[in-house]
DNA sequence: GATGAATGAGTGTTCATTCAT
DNA sequence: TATGAATGAACACTCATTCAT
């Protein structure tokens, strides 16, 4: 990809994140990238575009990762007892190439911000912030359930209960406020301790 | 106070909680209250200020149901079985009078909404949603475990882990899209499971 | 009306007929009237909407007209000769409060200017240059034949021959270029010149 | 001439004539032709090079027609009697080659939409439908009266009456809207019953 | 209490044009 | 021959705010 472009998809990100979409002016951008704002319009057909394209970016790395991560599922299957040895690291990949990941975490930034204002954007927040990441968990809980290792009788509410502290740490740490390697730390400690704690 | 400036004040919260304060006008309140842009300035020094005593309404709710929600703690202290009896009362308490009231769900949202652009709606936000809560339930953790009832070596992760479920079902049937009787109907059924299997 | 309302009217009317609507900024109606831009919009919705107004008005005051002319066709119904007195008095007025008359010459400069622009000024430039004058003298000439003072077969035909001279100098004279008193007059004089000619 | 040149001048003929030189944006040209915008500099010095070299053009298309038409004149000043059998001729040669040509009708409309806009199309809209056709009509009703066919003592006057139905019906049915093979229909006929009128 | 009128600063966007490649 | 990249100037329009009435 052209270098401008990319500098204008970098600045926007940034932006965007910090301050919202419809916050950040095109002006906010060029004067970051140090262009002129026509230039803008060279490489995107609208403001709406840069957003556009930063979205399937995101969804591109998500579903990348997801597939990284999915390549474990038939070694779990066949057998379950790598759990102890696989989950710390599906977590951090998800954790360091996701959650904390700048790119990822910029989006997901953006994804709370805006889901309010732009229908798409909400979709994209509902179904990876929710919906995924939940249908995930709840299809690897049926699995150890039908293998004996653990007895869950809703995988779904197991899910649930499993996902809600990531969520909450993620709200608390990863997106709140200025991301730091200190809150990275603090929210890596918390989560591992609620993952322990949950499979006891 | 005075029913224009009531109107102008219903209108901008609802606004505000739907768009974002950003992207709300004074002509789109206007429109609603059906009075001239002019008038606004009458009643409010400036956009902020109308935001600034939606908050401090807001605060003095928010203090007085604490203040309510804690005057049954004295009780439990010298009875910790009323709990029993008592928590789903409390909970209801909560929900009813605060996640799910129209007025304070509205400004959960405005403040979920604009933390990152104000800060002062971003310390607020960080006290109501998460220090506020999690310090409460602290303290209750620590009294029953004082009182033997439960043994919890950490009362500041056990609230963590209580409040996760509740942070999260909030985010995703409370505030996620627009507010049904529906959702509030799912987050209640979801919440009182996650509450029971916790007291297991 | 307003004052500033008028003038900004004023100045887009005396704009837009002489370089067309698309091509005259709001920048340059201000600039006549000596006003902001954001002023404009406090009076008008949008630019489109200063035109529609100067359209309506236009329509007003052509209808208005139609109607004082046609006060003088029952008169001439019961005494058809009275044409000869009649006929140069509807023609003065016609020219005078219409063609020539400012305001009405500047919007019909406005709608051949932009008649391939703006369907709805196409629709009334047809309307109020072709259909309705040849409707009205149709009529008329249908009143003579059936009177008995002329013979034509086909009224219709007469119509668009009698008002053939009409377009036509009027194209030449009061809508090329800038109107001026002398073209007014050469305008007059030719006009006449074709009516006696074909009345006789 | 270069292909894409050509292909750029036919575009812009198209496109100017339906929404004026104006209106239409090197973008729009380059969008029907499928070349970038920067080759259109390439082509042409600017957009008014285009616009100039169309007007070129049909000057020069026009002026050979002129010649063509003139061929017949020293026939008919020995002969005016053949009037009757060349008229019809000479007609459908000004009408098909000339007023419904493709290209010369596209010029037509360009002259009469922009005319206000750019004092070269004012003086060539000004020659090409009003002086030119007056003079060469005023021509040859000097011819026939000098060789006593017809009696007109005002051969200027006896060219503006026998072209104003010439020009309205252009206006009317050519120029106004689009050119369909049915307007062009309604106009010979319209406009052959005009002759024919005249010359009884 | 309320509003009519005005404005300065800013917003997203378009356009004709340039120039190195 | 053609184009990728850039730009300055302009454009229609919005917004929070002011102030006299």
């Amino acid at each position: 990809m052209n270098k401008t472009k990319e500098e204008i998809l970098d600045a926007a990100l940034n932006l965007f994140s910090q301050k919202g979409f419809s916050t950040v002016s095109i002006r906010d951008i060029c004067s970051v990238v140090n262009i002129k704002e026509s230039t803008v319009y060279y490489h995107f057909q609208n403001k709406e575009a840069i957003l556009n394209e930063i979205l399937k970016q995101f969804e591109n790395h998500s579903e990348s990762l997801i597939a990284k991560m999915s390549s474990a599922f038939p070694a779990l299957m066949s057998d379950p007892q790598a759990i102890e040895k696989l989950l710390p690291k599906i977590m951090n990949e998800y954790i360091d190439g996701y959650l904390t990941d700048p790119f990822c975490n910029k989006v997901i930034r953006i994804l709370s911000i805006d889901q309010l204002n732009n229908p798409k954007v909400h979709q994209m927040y509902s179904f990876w912030l929710f919906e995924k990441p939940l249908e995930i968990q709840q299809f690897v809980f049926s699995i150890f359930n039908n293998a004996g290792i653990i007895s869950c009788d809703d995988p779904a509410f197991a899910a649930e209960k499993f996902y809600s502290p990531f969520f909450f740490c993620l709200s608390r740490y990863l997106i709140s406020g200025e991301l730091t390697q200190e809150k990275i730390g603090i929210f890596k400690k918390s989560i591992f301790r609620h993952i322990e704690e949950h499979l006891r």
